[in-house]
DNA sequence: GATGAATGAGAGTTCATTCAT
DNA sequence: AATGAATGAACTCTCATTCAT
């Protein structure tokens, strides 16, 4: 039996080991991993991840708010560092942005399945709830965009932030192949058949943007 | 027992059966139905099916196929009716775009199942034609595009389209609830917390298209 | 793979023998056996036991239908056959009830189980239908009985094999050890100790017939 | 975290304190509550309930058998008020008994789960400690109710009160419906169809005592 | 004496797919 | 060609009990 996580300190740290290896075993697995796996893969005993989580998708969506809290802040920042006038920004941005999401293997890919698979066996007033947390963080991250330019109103500075978020989430979904099928593409060597993800996201950023500086 | 298909008219009647029960059991369920139930919901018995798919997944690549089809006959239209320039074109477009969208109320529900769901159970020469035509279609859709606004290469043209299908499947997943929170919501008088899937996509294919229409 | 059971005699078949192998794993482990043991008792899937009954309860639920079916069939023969008058039937009646119980070894375990496992894990319907079968059967059969001895109205006859019933569910839970501490008591030449199921009943009901007889 | 109990009758309220949770939950559940809760109830966490108890079963013993001993007490005063001669002696027997039934909502639903499950989970050693007990207690009571009726011989005295009490479990089980299917049927108006406990009891007490007058 | 974190066996059910008829 | 009976892997979650603190 594995230490018993007492102080509330212990207790975090035992939930992130839950997040961590649930992140480890998607990325291995490329799905949702059983609770079995997770279990195993921290050291402890299936029971154990019940008494740190609802449900099996509830590890996930906490992971999925974890990488979310950590690419709103680090935009935060970025939006900070952008270039005046907001035309100059959207390249900056734009890559700025794809670095961030590199920074988390998981993101995308489960951002992938929300709607999929985390929706379908979420309770719904979590579910609700993150959508609000969303839709808050977009709102804020707006009001600081709208600050740094100020032809912006706020509502149309969250709104181009949705509008990048949506872009991120489909070009994600249409130019990523299940991992094989990318091997398989590359020994045929017809690896230029496929879009790139991050040349695609770059040039429909700043296009974009580009697009909102004219209004 | 119904009557066995024997000509290949019968047969692809029979296909077309299936295909129709599986739209229709999908909009009803907003889920992927059962095999069962779409073998009941024909007439024909559950063994009938894998007669004319392969899986549960093929059928619904099918009825997305078809979808697509429909979709992109129509796109071909819409781009010959588009105003000169292209400034200009970006709000018909839009307009008939979003109009298209609507007419095939399973296909933006499937497609936002496609990755998550269908990717993972379909085998892999399937999907990756599927995703080759898909970008056959853009592709061909873009060199008429490049043709009516010469301004665009038939590169950026297609990468213009590729961007606004992007726009439209990521939107559609950051925009919609599930029916049952949605309905939550209203009753709690919020439902003006919730973004509006086509006021959105209006906004940000005309972003999206004006920027193009800068370069 | 077993032979398909296609025609009907063969589905009833099919459905006898998982209601065998559920009887026979219940004397044996002395407890509702899990579904997979059932099945592998069968010698087929655990799937398949899902095609012959909704849930592991209705197994028992039907093997009990099973065993008073076959009892009150025996019942009826028996009554007809008690000598006159009434206050003479009693212990014939005892005798030939007694020697029936004993022919279905399950009868009185699983009625000693059915109001605290069962009715908790049958779905409320099922449950009911069965209670009123089995307050029908015992009118039914009072009917018989108030035939045969005019001096008892129907209802009282009911109401007396309701009493006999009642007392022999309660003699069988009271008089009744598990079968691992009966041994113990014998090892420890304790037996006496132990109430005797067949003698207290036979007493019981020949008590109570007599009280019926007297009114 | 509650004071230490270190007195002996500190300890024995902590004790008490857990019966009188588990019976209020038990009542409350209509089934056998978690030791979770039941440590809850108390403000106590659950390992405590592992101090004063080896097993949920028996604490649900200990409230049997208290329900048990306060039932014995009085029916001991009972026995000795009752009017002679025996056959007169029924129906005041039966009335007082199933007043002083009543007096315990927890004995009959509790009687009901003895053997179904907790003679499943009990040590056998207590489980027959339990069981003799009962029957000494039957026993000293028969032996009072002999002195009373002088025609009754200690042992069937005993025997009497054995077979009302067969008779009182029994019934109850018979009886008895699940709460839940109580309400549909008086909702659908079918109370009638359901025996009346107290009615039936009566009855049958009436014809036991009275064959047994008899004899 | 009290705590409550950890345990882990255990079980029921679904359903896509196969294949004997 | 159609059938539908059989398959069996897959997976989550509960909760009585233990034991380190």
């Amino acid at each position: 039996m594995k230490q018993n996580a007492i102080s509330a300190e212990a207790k975090q740290q035992r939930r992130a080991d839950f997040i961590a290896s649930a992140r480890r075993l998607f990325l291995q697995q490329q799905r949702l991993p059983a609770v079995a796996d997770i279990a195993a893969d921290t050291g402890l005993a299936k029971g154990t991840v019940y008494r740190y989580f609802q449900s099996k998708e509830q590890i996930f969506l906490a992971l999925l708010t974890q990488d979310f809290a950590e690419l709103f802040t680090a935009l935060e920042r970025l939006i900070e560092q952008l270039p005046q006038p907001l035309s100059e920004a959207a390249e900056p941005f734009a890559d700025g942005y794809l670095k961030l999401l590199q920074q988390s293997a998981t993101l995308l890919p489960l951002l992938a399945l929300l709607n999929a698979v985390l929706e379908q066996n979420l309770p719904q007033p979590q579910l609700l709830a993150f959508k609000q947390q969303l839709a808050q963080a977009l709102d804020t991250l707006g009001g600081k965009l709208a600050v740094r330019f100020t032809q912006l109103s706020p509502a149309s500075a969250s709104q181009l932030l949705l509008h990048s978020y949506a872009l991120t989430l489909g070009l994600y979904q249409s130019t990523q192949l299940p991992a094989a099928v990318q091997t398989l593409l590359q020994q045929a060597g017809l690896a230029q058949l496929q879009w790139d993800f991050t040349a695609e996201l770059t040039a429909a950023l700043c296009r974009l943007w580009w697009g909102a500086a004219q209004e």
